[in-house]
DNA sequence: CCGCTTTATACGCGAACGCGCATATTTTGG
DNA sequence: CCAAAATATGCGCGTTCGCGTATAAAGCGG
């Protein structure tokens, strides 16, 4: 498995919900674990852009994931498939 | 200079602020670039958890950083460090 | 083909955003 | 030590969160 990065809201939600379905979980699940509404979830992964930080760092606790932080690398798969 | 890692707000915080110190930026001026009042990345590197995420995608783009999801590695320093 | 599950949306609500603007407080160099 | 710069914080405003709740629209299994 590549690396899993986001340059934006779109990508990270992508990311969220490949992670949320290998561990077997629906948003609702998710959403019960750290107490937000299935609803927001759905945010979330859509990559509403004005979803709050607290949601994502919730999300990402509960499918036990970490972020890293790190210059851009170049010009990688992950811009031009964001790209359509 | 070692991986960035977040787990919580403050220690995403905490990175963007370095990284932006290191680029030799005020919050002012980086707010410029972004069109985000400087007063919006001072909460944004505080770790206020209720920041949206377009503000911190739109300051990593202006540092030109990106975000990477990864499994959580074993205990890290990292979480010891934002303890306190 | 057809239910059942899952996901996307919508309403009203209270709270907080980010805005422009202004200012207290802290940090920094000289 | 002190002025200038940088950062944190506050107000009113319009907008949108996430909530509870509900429902429409996809997806999926049999």
């Amino acid at each position: 498995m590549t690396d899993q990065i986001a340059r934006n809201e779109k990508q990270l939600g992508a990311i969220l919900r490949r992670a949320r379905k290998h561990a077997g979980l629906t948003q609702g699940t998710l959403g019960d674990h750290i107490h937000l509404r299935q609803g927001t979830v759905s945010r979330l992964e859509t990559g509403e852009p004005a979803v709050q930080l607290r949601t994502l760092m919730a999300a990402l606790s509960a499918l036990d994931l970490e972020l890293v932080v790190r210059p851009r690398s170049k010009a990688s798969a992950a811009d031009i498939e964001d790209m359509f």
